[in-house]
DNA sequence: AATATAAATTAACACTGTTAATTTATATTT
DNA sequence: AAATATAAATTAACAGTGTTAATTTATATT
């Protein structure tokens, strides 16, 4: 700790350091059990010095969040680049909403399942989960101009899908206890389901 | 004797009146929001006395949930006297499931949305939530005896539509601000397109 | 009326998020 | 290089939390 004054002098530097603490500790231990003092534990700091960087334990919540969903954003924009096929770029870009949720569990309970204190929607309207919502839309669009869908309301669909692919993602992550068939064999099975239910 | 049961039922009944005070005090602001000091305030009696019939906030909780799941375990099954067709009888299952969930929001979240500090899934076994959901099973398994579906996996069919109906019920609950299309015309969407993609 | 039991309360503990006041370190100016 | 201004971090404190243990009050039984 000796250059730690050094090192952090750089504001930014302690920012992301922070973050990278909250996030590991909200992940491991859920965000209601991990204290302003235990982050601040971590990284060798004082407690308030997290307030200087962040509004509050909530803020801090949402920035990490948001880290994490511009690179689901990212991902689902890349996997549109690799298919021609409209519809086998929706099942993949539906697969990978899914596994991404699986794969940052806490985080996207935060951001999709856990009820926020402060106004959630004002600021999904400009995060990062929302531009992945609006990539799907640009892909049903495709879809429905392929004239491959049994109607054509966009917006209908993809709040459809968005349902269900956040039912299983949610019910896969919450209840970890419940005799669930196979992981992989439910997801298919919902994938299939949604894409059968709207093909035309 | 008169006077011990009368006792009993003195005890059974403030066991409910906290119960009650507690039910309407979550649902208003929210069950982190509300603690049990202010609960025992509504009521009139001190924050311990909580402790004589809840082993903590937490089975409070539980307790509350499960007399609300009781009604629908109770509604799912009066559903599935009225119809015979199974097909249908699904259609209305799984509509009454969404709207159950709509008209009890708080204790939905709690149930199925909010993860539960306490082993949730063991409780869940035995709880009426449960019931409800094997009553579902139970009308899949007509559904496939009578040749209506793709396949035959009644646990897989019942596991997917569960995703699918929790999927729309914890969007409609959770992001109340988000622009989602009329809602019952997404309800039906997202159940036609289950059922639309299970059928044969 | 005395005693045993049940019910409810008060006091206390170890926490929590957060704000205000204060100290310590760094940068800028004289 | 010394004095001053600014930024960064800390300590102290507040009002609140769930919960436990010890104690008082009320009810029932002898």
């Amino acid at each position: 700790m000796v250059s730690r004054n050094r090192l952090q002098s750089d504001k930014e530097n302690l920012r992301q350091e922070i973050m990278d603490a909250a996030r590991e500790m909200f992940v491991a231990e859920g965000y209601a059990n991990v204290s302003m003092r235990k982050i601040a534990d971590k990284i060798g700091y004082s407690a308030t010095t997290i307030y200087l960087y962040f509004k509050d334990k909530n803020d801090l919540l949402h920035q990490i969040c948001e880290q994490t969903f511009a690179r689901l954003a990212q991902n689902i924009k890349a996997i549109y680049m690799l298919s021609d096929n409209p519809l086998e770029k929706l099942r993949s870009g539906l697969r990978e909403y899914i596994y991404f949720g699986l794969k940052h569990p806490s985080q996207y309970e935060i951001v999709f399942i856990t009820p926020l204190p402060t106004n959630v929607e004002s600021s999904f309207e400009e995060s990062n989960g929302k531009i992945a919502f609006d990539t799907m839309r640009i892909v049903i669009t495709e879809c429905v101009s392929a004239n491959l869908l049994k109607h054509n309301n966009v917006e209908l669909i993809s709040q459809t899908l968005w349902a269900g692919i956040h039912g299983v993602t949610s019910l896969l992550i919450q209840h970890t206890g419940f005799p669930f068939v196979e992981r992989e064999i439910l997801i298919d099975s919902v994938i299939d389901t949604l894409i059968s239910g709207i093909k035309a």
